[in-house]
DNA sequence: ATGAAAGCGCTAACAC
DNA sequence: GTGTTAGCGCTTTCAT
């Protein structure tokens, strides 16, 4: 591939290696003679001189790779953006991303960590798919580590994970904002953090708005689009039917605009909609576009990133920290003031609970 | 991270370091002791040891490390199949990838690929999120490299791409076989070689049941939930309307079947549909699941690494070779023989051209 | 069957 | 300012 050594370049400019490696990283304070250096530096350029990182490493106990280990990255479309956030981060730092990912196959897990290690890698990223709480392979901890989208039981190694409340109630307060004062939820079944955590932002923003929290409004489905449809088509037919409806997913909202329709409820003139995770191949097709909370996996890919170079430069070992990273609003046209005439079974009046702050 | 090397296990053997690393490695030819065999291991398992890839890479010139240098994986979902059929392809092999993107930037890209080549990779796979024809950049031919999902104009490196005339052959002739005579083409308005390729495949499903082609019958859209929402209602409001509607992307299918609701139209009863690319999240979450041709993202994947660990590991440069895999049909619940009880606009006779071969 | 020694390409003391 | 030298941890002749 690369047959240009240094000492190649070194010979050319008529200089030693030493002065050639001083040149070309700069050596604080190494000083040398600028025509030396205007030398050498032309050389490797007419010589096409190309670094041997594996050398470097070698002698400088420090890879600048990263390993990057998920358990199923192919499964969830906008988890790939986890990694374009990292790569960005890495790069910033001269790092690259070496990434291998498991399945799922806690022994697969760890022979690949062990693969990351023997290749030296500063440190290790172990991304799950969806917000966990997950114990990570033992291994792991044999050199600097961050958890993504994921918390550890014991909390001893440092994470990152999305603010579902604060993305919840986001999603429910641009429904509550807009008008809505009967607004139903149709949540996950599925026994993950984010069930709780979303829950707790819709009531939130309840309460924000002095509304009172009901349960029956709350309904738990699979989380797919036909789990949509069926809580959507349940909330729709009662006869207290809610104008706006939370989706726990994007996914539940896409069943959510097949009830409506089939119901001739139009959306967002009868019906406002707000979905979560902002999958923009659902979110940006449906029709209207799906005012969501985007995840924001970009930025967890790069503080994980940046808080495990931060581990790896720091001379000692640093405590391990938690970050929670908003989820921003993304409003497209799935929201609209409830319609007054074309009243759901019980009218709305925009009574109680004024603004929030 | 691990600091016991080679010499540590030799020490604690009572052996050279020679002869850890014959047993190590089992290298060939060279007969070692079963007994001092037996206590290396058991001493090299005591002591953790990992062996450190870099230093072996500099020693063999072979890091084992592949380059995955792709134009944008974020954008498309199922790119990440390629990455994952890769990594499966690699891992086999005892490589790792190194991943990059470039987000489509010439420039940026020249530099990522000069940074794999510091770091010694074996050899580099080029990615593009979509099929076409490309040049890759100048220095990638510096060391083994293959084309994925692309072609170069030149075709001095290997590549391999989808059959996507097959794949649309395939998706029509399951219209076809369903007993559908009159079918419809929700087309892409894009330039590129999808667009011509999978028109192909359109026609000849046709010809293979002796049907004739007519140009009205397709008619090109935006490649969205859009495009095909406004193509499905340009075809189905017609007075020959289609029984089966044949879609360039799942998203557009996800259009007609919009279009489809709105004008009272059931499917698969009153019509049938196919789409292209099996995005699951869209194929699998419509309603019916939507049958649909899968693009062979995974085996595309596995194919460009096995055919650069090929190029890699032959003594002498090898041809380039370019590959054209086969893009199966995904049925699911879209697909079912015309209603002869709700007569489209035009009655549908099944007459002319018999069966296929 | 086992070991000594050279060297992969580089950086970093330490001279000069 | 520039060069000498000693490794980083490993594989691989070549001896013994």
């Amino acid at each position: 591939m690369s047959r240009v050594t240094i000492k190649d370049v070194a010979e050319r400019s008529g200089v030693s290696i030493t002065t050639v490696s001083h040149v070309l990283n700069d050596v604080p304070g190494k000083r040398v003679n600028p025509q030396t250096r205007e030398r050498v530096l032309r050389v490797a350029e007419e010589l096409l001189y190309r670094p041997n990182q594996l050398a470097r490493g070698l002698r400088t106990q420090r890879s600048n790779m990263i390993g990057f280990l998920s358990d199923r990255v192919s499964t969830t479309p906008h988890a790939t953006k986890m990694i374009v956030g990292a790569q960005d981060a890495a790069a910033e730092a001269g790092s690259l991303l070496v990434l291998l990912n498991s399945g799922g196959d806690p022994d697969l897990e760890e022979r690949e960590i062990e693969a990351l290690l023997e290749r030296q890698v500063d440190g290790i990223v172990y991304a799950l798919f969806y917000h966990q709480v997950a114990t990570p392979p033992a291994n792991l901890a044999n050199g600097p580590a961050v958890l993504l989208d994921a918390r550890s039981p014991d909390g001893l190694v440092s994470s990152v994970v999305p603010d579902e409340i604060g993305g919840a109630r986001a999603a429910v307060e641009a429904l509550l904002a807009a008008g809505h004062r009967q607004i139903g939820y149709v949540a996950t079944n599925e026994d993950i953090p984010a069930r709780m955590l979303r829950l707790t932002g819709f009531r939130q923003a309840l309460e924000v708005y002095g509304l009172e929290f009901d349960p029956a409004d709350v309904i738990e489905v699979n989380p797919n689009a036909r789990g949509g449809y069926d809580g959507g088509r349940a909330l729709l037919t009662r006869s207290n039917r809610p104008t706006g409806i939370f989706c726990f997913k994007d996914l539940a909202a896409m069943g959510v605009y097949q009830a409506a329709g089939e119901l001739g409820l139009s959306i967002p003139g009868d019906l406002s909609v707000v979905g979560f995770d902002d999958q923009e191949l659902i979110s940006d097709s449906l029709w209207p576009g799906l005012t969501t909370v985007a995840l924001p996996h970009f930025e967890m890919g790069r503080w994980a990133i940046r808080t495990l170079l931060g581990q790896i430069e720091a001379p000692e070992p640093v405590p391990a920290v938690h970050a929670v990273l908003p989820c921003p609003l993304v409003r497209r046209g799935s929201v609209a003031p409830p319609s007054r005439l074309r009243p759901a079974g019980t009218v709305c009046l925009v009574e109680g609970g004024g603004r929030p702050p």
